[in-house]
RNA sequence: CGGGGAGUGGCGCAGUCUGGUAGCGCACUCGGCUGGGGGCCGAGCGGUCGCAGGUUCAAAUCCUGUCUCCCCGACCA
């Protein structure tokens, strides 16, 4: 196609128009795509070969912490979740119900079939799963020897929403969730801090992409939640995306599932829970950090293949590149990067080279190495880093590469990094003073990915400046820990006296 | 749930107003020519036009009903 080739990347581009890049970027990577059932989506190898990485890593970092994964139900009884008051409301708009247990002939309709066997007590599914977790944890409690008791599941979870966005916002979608029960109240707390810890340092060194940490207002709050924290990245048109959550639960779910133990001195308690969980949305985090405008860009620790190389077999000399090409990739398979081997492959498939390579350079792979007859007579490979885009190929000797490409690795995780640290710093204004600047700062023509972004000020968490976020569309991100709230500061959208330093940005 | 739009080979679409028995691009297959930045030429495979009913000599096209998906709004990891 001849305005194929002219057309270098995605159509549109970021700053034509950033959520349809960003639909481009999911489809022309291969990551994921749109099931033909209402808000579900089918994530395709590629895409599960990334999310596989990202779990592989989470898995053992949730171990650490004390953590052992176990598997709880995907039905829950409608009476556990409506225990309790705060959670049913948070959630009762988004539950898929199961009322029947078969399906039979329909009468009215031959040839098709109708749902039958009414079920005693609907069963909904989970869309998280603290209230049946809680019954299990009810069982296994009964003495403060039996806290700490720390479980995680690896599940999909349903939530049937509105709007559905392929990776951002699916009715199902896949997530980590770990829950937690403690004698104390600190140690809950705790427990919830370490773990989005453990996220931020998993966003900010495994997934390159620094994020922002701090409490959840009371209206952002986890239904149910006394404390909800998170984890806020900013993507590249300047947008949050809660990439990450963690909650101190109090003890309502206990007393829900009626949680208690006997304490040191033999008194009846209530335990402390917390939850926290990120989601396959880190994929789509992952994409709007990174990516560009001719497609995917995965940070080494999180691609299924790091180095691939693109033969070109040109001529007799055919047989002998594609010998070359395998016997290389041993070779380079043979290094390591981050203390693990490097995922290198030779695509020896049936296709013509360029075709190839654009297809590892639209997934996003980080080093795409050719080798043809020239480079084989010369000691060289060409060598083409997806961090620096659409560049002409460098040519490398054959026997440096042995430190070259872990180095190159290391130097594409940094630059990813960088980049997105540099963008978090640069679109973060912290000297807005006033209602009218906070309105110009957000008031940016949706189509320009390089305006907006996030706003640090003082707030004073009254209600009237949730009506004034509301008109503009933003919302407050979270409060962050590292306040820098000075004395006597005012509230930047009210003028009152400021309570808190707030996060204000537009969210996914 | 309210307001828009769309269902036609694997994907993206035209054809519908003005009925005449289905077409284009990409992909795929085969052959030839090519060959270090998304190849070229030629020949092919592939569709009961979302579903049901109706009007008509004749329906992708007109009418009725129905299902589904997409976009915008209220909700959210």
């Amino acid at each position: 196609m001849a305005s194929k080739s002219k057309n270098k990347g995605v159509s549109p581009s970021r700053q034509e128009d950033f959520p349809a890049w960003f639909q481009a970027v999911v489809r022309e990577g291969e990551v994921a795509e749109l099931a033909h059932v209402r808000g579900s989506m089918v994530i395709r190898p590629w895409g599960y070969a990334i999310w596989e990485l990202m779990q592989a890593e989470l898995d053992r970092q949730i171990k650490r912490s004390g953590a052992s994964n176990a598997y709880f139900p995907l039905f829950i009884p409608l009476s556990y979740i409506e225990s309790e008051a705060e959670h049913v409301e948070g959630f009762a708009k988004e539950m898929a119900v199961v009322t029947h247990h078969r399906l039979e002939e329909d009468p009215e309709n031959p040839g098709h079939l109708r749902p039958g066997g009414k079920l005693a007590e609907p069963l909904i599914v989970r869309p998280t799963s603290e209230t049946i977790i809680g019954r299990s944890f009810a069982k296994w409690i009964n003495s403060y020897r039996d806290l700490p008791l720390m479980v995680n599941q690896w599940a999909n979870v349903v939530r049937w929403e509105m709007r559905p966005r392929v990776l951002l916002r699916t009715t199902e979608f896949l997530w980590q969730e770990g829950h937690t029960a403690f004698a104390t109240e600190s140690e809950a707390r705790a427990n919830a801090e370490q773990m989005l810890e453990v996220y931020r340092d998993f966003a900010e060194s495994f997934l390159a992409m620094p994020v922002l940490t701090g409490e959840k207002p009371e209206e952002e709050r986890f239904p149910g939640a006394v404390v909800t924290l998170s984890i806020e990245a900013m993507m590249q048109d300047g947008k949050a995306l809660q990439a990450g959550t963690s909650h101190y639960l109090g003890q309502s779910f206990a007393e829900a599932a009626e949680i208690n133990f006997l304490d040191r001195e033999g008194e009846r308690s209530l335990v402390h829970t917390a939850s926290w969980g990120v989601s396959t949305r880190l994929l789509g985090a992952l994409i709007m950090s990174h990516s560009d405008d001719i497609g995917l860009r995965l940070p080494p620790t999180v691609a299924p293949q790091q180095v691939v190389i693109v033969p070109i077999p040109r001529g007799e000399e055919g047989p002998a590149v594609l010998e070359a090409a395998e016997e290389l990739a041993r070779e380079i398979g043979g290094l390591s990067f981050e203390g693990i081997p490097i995922r290198v492959s030779a695509d020896l498939r049936d296709r013509e080279p360029p075709d190839k390579r654009w297809e590892w350079t639209r997934k996003g792979v980080p080093l795409v190495l050719e080798l043809g007859p020239r480079d084989l007579k010369e000691g060289v490979v060409a060598l083409r880093q997806r961090d620096i885009g659409d560049a002409k190929p460098e040519s490398l000797e054959r026997d440096k590469l042995g430190s070259a490409i872990p180095s190159l690795l290391a130097e594409i995780q940094a630059s990813y990094h960088d980049a997105a640290e540099d963008r978090l710093e640069a679109r973060t204004r912290l000297d807005v003073s006033g209602p009218d600047e906070f309105r110009e700062f957000f008031d940016t023509d949706p189509s320009d990915a390089s305006a907006g972004g996030f706003l640090r000020a003082p707030w004073s968490e009254a209600p009237e400046s949730a009506q004034l976020l509301d008109e503009m569309k933003v919302t407050v991100r979270c409060l962050p820990f590292d306040q820098k709230l000075a004395p006597d500061s005012r509230c930047v959208l009210t003028g009152k006296p400021a309570v808190t330093e707030a996060v204000f940005a537009k969210a996914y």
